[in-house]
DNA sequence: CCATTGATGTCCGAAAACCGCGAGCGCCAG
DNA sequence: CTGGCGCTCGCGGTTTTCGGACATCAATGG
């Protein structure tokens, strides 16, 4: 467990996918992107990971230029998003998950099977997916480039429309 | 979890009742206090505690001087135990326990059921007698100056003998 | 081509087991 | 009577175990 409380910021924006939430810590690392939709399911998950009371959530406005990051990839600068500093809580399965995920290049995508493969667990594939629905930065770290073997689009956290729409921004034909 | 890797310096020394094991944190802390005949149960522990793999443990001579104040209770410096800085990990309930043990005059018993009240919780017991048994700080957090409500010395994790001598050396007649 | 099924790995939450106790009760030997 | 012994049960925090859920996939059979 941390030694301190964690003081995290908070932010939100208006994207032509809905809004979102931008969280970042102190230091300027991306914590969590999801969309305001979700926020329940998004405190839920920040509760297990971190530990329920061991973070402070603060509003501010573009905390580490984060934010200002988020409405240059969306308004088509679709790079930006490759550089900028995440960091995550979760299990060693997981957090291997999340990190091959971020190798994925835009524009493209894998299967769940391949995924599994690349981080050597070749059979663990369901628990791949599993991991993939716990991705605390969404967009960012690009699960909703993963597809099924069979090219389908399978199923996606903020809704399978969403997913759809950021395939297409990256351009990618469904 | 912690950020880094725990460093944790380890010594042991002969007393009259068995060889003991000091382990102390790199600021002089003391972090346990066993028996080298319950060695792997303590490793359980500390694992348990700390978690598996977050810790290393590297000999070292007197550590903090802490081996020597060792050395000078059971010489007969009863006091010098009093005012050794420790740390320990564990949950809420266990340091409460902990820190109301070390309050326990030398030479003096309470039995558990008063010092479940003493935490503020009369009906926990058990519960305390459970805590007692995971002090990873034996003799210096004296657990073995808790006793059965009748008198009788109950449990000690390093055997009823000890805890027999550990008293009388206390001065406590039995 | 679509629906079904079994093999899979990880994680979470619920439930049970574990205990370094203590009070209450019945029993029996003095 | 009376004091001691042994049994039983309720107690509460922690640890362990277990069952099911799940963003899959390949192999089947219609």
């Amino acid at each position: 467990m941390p030694r301190e409380k964690l003081d995290l910021l908070i932010d939100r924006l208006p994207t032509p996918a809905g809004e979102m939430i931008v969280i970042a810590d102190s230091e300027g690392n991306l914590r969590v992107i999801d969309w305001t939709e979700h926020e329940a399911r998004m405190k839920q998950l920040l509760d297990r990971q971190y530990g329920k009371g061991t973070y402070t959530l603060t509003p501010a406005r573009d905390p580490g230029g984060l934010s200002s990051a988020m409405r240059r990839y969306f308004k088509g600068d679709r790079a930006v998003i490759d550089t900028l500093p995440v960091k995550t809580a979760g299990t060693p399965f997981q957090r291997s998950v999340w990190k091959a995920l971020r190798k994925i290049k835009c524009g493209t995508t894998i299967s769940y099977a391949e995924l599994a493969k690349r981080i050597g667990r070749p059979k663990a594939v369901r628990a791949v997916g599993l991991a993939n629905g716990q991705n605390p930065i969404s967009v960012v770290v690009p699960c909703h480039r993963v597809i099924g073997s069979n090219g389908s689009l399978t199923g996606y956290g903020g809704g399978l429309p969403r997913k759809k729409w950021l395939l297409e921004h990256e351009g990618v034909k469904t």
